[in-house]
DNA sequence: GCCAAGGGAAACCGATCGGTATATCTTTTT
DNA sequence: AAAAAGATATACCGATCGGTTTCCCTTGGC
């Protein structure tokens, strides 16, 4: 029983050639070659490109919201704390040197029809991260948690844009006190 | 004289594939092709194909900023009038049936690297565009000129992914409320 | 009429694409 | 020990990639 299995491995480095340079760009014998496996492992383990996309963005959901939940819950404790305290811990992923912008924005880029697999796993991802701000917002017995969830999404997708496109890596700093004035006033 | 010179029938189709299909999805051959165009042609008018994905995110540039001031004065006659408008505008352009998300957006995710050409020409776009906000608000005598227009920016981001990504053609809504709000309290 | 220029169609280039097949070797299970 | 399973490298497949070249035809200027 290894370490990593194959397939794990596969997933791993595809993901991180996926972020860095692109789906398109990225060929099949590239991650094989990085992920020091066979192509015929490839295929028994997935049964086109395709599938293995849609595999590293499921494990790219699972990951990135794991760690933006357990960041939040880490840097505050109240829920209200926890709204504002986000925007601390998008600071620190735009300031990451392998941070590419968000992973599922650029997937929705490539696979723009919107009833392609890849698109709708990336809404579905949208969903969920949008899910937790109105679980805390809930919690936080804000006036209107669903407006305010939506909202204090639009900030932090708008930040993640900045700091990808424009190299503004604290691009977090004007979404946060905007947000700060969303709390002051939902309450 | 033509109607429009080869290059330009090149530029404006390869504008539409790029736009729908991405860059690295859309081959020469398509462009080509949908163009009605010879390959030598095309050759002839652009070096490579970043040369001619260059060219397209150029023309994108100018006809985009036309679009968005034309319909923002349109719109509406003060500085202050204008920088809500912008969000009525947007919401316009996200439920045209050819939107497919910011094409410099999308680019910045097919081209990663902040030192590549493309990239660097799709941060030099969001500048021209943050700075015609800008403008706006240093008309409309607001306090902090720079920090509204960074924080509307913001907003104007968060929209168009969101409306792309999750296919929430209102999403400019909620974003209009926020301003307003800002707008408010920035002068 | 003549001639150069530009464009068109298509062949061609080497490289790479996603994907399959084969044949050998190692590991695990029984 | 034998068999089944999984992994390896490698060759191969047809298609397409970005890009070049060849040949022919049209067009406009003189």
């Amino acid at each position: 029983m290894p370490a990593l299995s194959k397939r794990e491995q596969i997933v791993t480095e595809a993901l991180k050639l996926f972020y860095r340079n692109g789906f398109h760009a990225t060929g099949i014998d590239r991650i094989i070659s990085e992920a020091k496996v066979s192509k015929k492992t490839l295929y028994n383990h997935f049964r086109s490109k395709d599938e293995l996309v849609l595999a590293t963005l499921r494990k790219r959901d699972e990951l990135f919201r794991n760690y933006i939940m357990r960041e939040t819950e880490l840097r505050s404790r109240t829920p209200r704390e926890r709204l504002l305290a986000i925007f601390d811990v998008i600071e620190a992923w735009f300031q990451e040197s392998s941070f590419s912008g968000c992973m599922f924005i650029n997937a929705s880029a490539e696979f723009s029809e919107s009833d392609h697999p890849c698109h709708i796993l990336c809404a579905e991802h949208k969903r969920l991260v949008r899910e937790y701000l109105r679980d805390l917002a809930v919690q936080a017995e804000a006036q209107a948690p669903e407006e305010l969830s939506k909202q204090l999404n639009l900030l932090i997708e708008g930040a993640t844009v900045e700091a990808h496109v424009c190299g503004d890596h604290d691009a977090a700093s004007p979404a946060k006190r905007i947000a700060e004035m969303l709390l002051n006033q939902a309450f």
